[in-house]
DNA sequence: CATGAATGAGCATTCATTCAT
DNA sequence: AATGAATGAATGCTCATTCAT
């Protein structure tokens, strides 16, 4: 129980201290992500998170020295991921078209599995935005990083001749992620009977008729 | 004109006063909204407001009970009208898909015109929505609202045969209003370069492979 | 029960801090009974308790949640103890009427020696206790709770046949209070020229004269 | 309904407007009895004392200047009455003792009839008078007002050779005057089961059982 | 005279952050 | 390192009183 000397001398044991360090970050980060999604940002208060993690305030600060940076942190590892994940994710699919129904496919998945609080936390973080600035940056950020990579998998099938020559990819895939932002928006707040089988399947006829050129097609 | 009387009887000073209160009241949401698109709902105060309003703190009590009526107001009155508005200004549209385009139209044009606090206010709003059940069901009804329109002008191309027909209005219907919502977040807070422009014509272009059948057609 | 070592270490710093929060507490207490009685309940400020208590304000709000608890406290603490004083401190008396008088010296004593505000802060109570429900029925509890005492005191006396059989101990014993809590009244606001001694005595042959049947009897 | 003119010159009517006026400062005075008996003097608002005067505010302010003004004029003209009462009530009453019981029937009587707000606002005079000095001041005059009176009569009684000679007149009244305050503020607050008329009895026996020498005695 | 809108100081309470132990 | 008590500025809201109309 005692995270000191088991015995009566040891004086170091580091890697011990240093994973334990890293479940209190990870569940002071819990915590917080619980209590922003549970009453916002502002109203969240570092004695709440503190005690949901068990620490002390006092301890808390040790990890993260001003609330706002617990909010940042959060953003970071838990928000800004995502685009790291759809090219990990999507690496050997076979094709632009394969890769971006991947792509709609775990953004689908992700809104019903992922923990729940994902979405809200994003919107969390969205409200936010507009008075701090970090958080801002942070969230345009990760808004790029995705614009990024989706803008790869367009131009990859347009070059390829999978996709009509004449798509502008810069738009169409800020054009995507704001959809994909869309829903999860509402899916947070509202999501009375949104069924998320047909969103999927609407989504993905909306995009082949839409990059697919002629012929005909379903998925 | 006169605030007293003009014959013989007093008759009291309604008329200016009416619209003094009015003018005031919007002087009001003006400067609330303002304030909660720079600070967010939270860190808006009342003091703020009332100052930026030019009134007394206490004056603007007489308006306005709690704060929270004040943004459940701009909720109402700025926020929620949308569907309204939608309904009014594309009811003479020649068919579903004229329709359908006016909504982009009006939607890409209301992103540069209208106020452009109003795309943030609704920013703010959804990140009240969180704790605020009154906020969250003002929400929800705005999005119920816009959702019967865009349903039921899907529905009057797929009847007419103008569309497809085996387009899910509801799912379709959820989706562009999503769309529209996550575009409206990615402009109020990121906007660097998206060309609104550009963006118009994906989205109709998007919209009319999908949903027009086959044969051919630009836009 | 130590949260740190077993033996020869540190052994926290629990009795300290139990005895420093009780003290604290009745400072806190000790300054409220003060600037109630000066003030009055509604015109007392958090912010004068807590520097006459040198404390910060919301050091202050660790001890009391709000500033009825304050009253409530006090009203529990230094008005409610009375009836189980009168109890203790009479116990060994020798006879109903012995008993009766012993009440009436140390409510006359009370009067004059204890602590001077205690008089008044009954009397903040009582005003307080037409509109907060819970300083009423703490007032209400201290009276029956005297009444039950009083009461007893009586019935023994007319049991044994030391005072006359005719009494209705419930009313007299309400009486006797309320002339207790009057006479506080006066002398909590007036207080000129009210000898205590004159009164005392007063008191006492007043009593006997009712209570002890006809022979003759000193006290 | 005008106040003004009846046809279009007369100029004054003094007669109906001093009336109205008397009216309106009785309707006030009323409002305000009640206001501050249902909240207290702090917690009762101006408004809600003009509202239920039927007046605007400014009105009420041309008939007195502040608010602790109309608790004063109450405290002189519904509280400081009582000693004067007293006097012409019991004027023809026959001999000291007759005059002294038919006080505590009008005592309780008034208990029972009276505007069951008036002991109320003595409370809440009371609860005031810590405060403000005036309110305390009228208070003490009420006080030694009643106090002559009864002393008065006490006095009467011990020269005729009605009652004991070794009274302390001013003592007994003073302890008359308390109890009977006592009583009002029990009254006010608790009462639940009090049977006023056994009260008035054990009064009266007591009272009689000191005062009235020997041999016997009835009420 | 009457109205009721306007003023603005005042108050209970909260909470991020610090720091003595 | 850990604790949690202490700080005190900040905030939403109230209300006696004034005064333009």
């Amino acid at each position: 129980m005692s995270e000191r000397s088991l015995f009566k001398g040891v004086p170091a044991l580091p890697k011990v201290t240093a994973q334990h360090k890293e479940t209190r970050r990870q569940s002071i980060l819990d915590a917080a992500q619980a209590v922003f999604v549970d009453k916002g940002y502002q109203l969240a208060t570092i004695d709440e998170i503190a005690s949901r993690s068990r620490l002390s305030v006092g301890a808390l600060y040790r990890y993260f020295p001003t609330k706002s940076d617990i909010m940042l942190t959060l953003l970071e590892e838990r928000l800004g991921r995502t685009p790291e994940l759809f090219r990990r994710l999507s690496a050997d699919a076979d094709g632009a078209w394969q890769r971006l129904s991947l792509c709609v496919d775990l953004f689908v998945r992700a809104l019903r599995i992922r923990h729940p609080g994902t979405g809200r936390l994003l919107l969390v973080a969205w409200g936010e935005a507009l008075q701090d600035r970090t958080v801002r940056l942070g969230l345009q950020h990760r808004f790029s990083d995705l614009l990024d990579y989706m803008m790869s998998v367009i131009e990859e099938g347009t070059v390829s001749g999978e996709f009509r020559p004449d798509i502008d990819p810069a738009v169409l895939a800020s054009l995507l992620i704001s959809l994909a932002d869309g829903v999860t928006l509402s899916w947070s707040i509202a999501t009375p009977g949104v069924d998320v089988r047909r969103m999927r399947s609407t989504m993905l006829a909306m995009l082949r008729a839409y990059l697919v050129p002629a012929p005909s097609g379903e998925e």
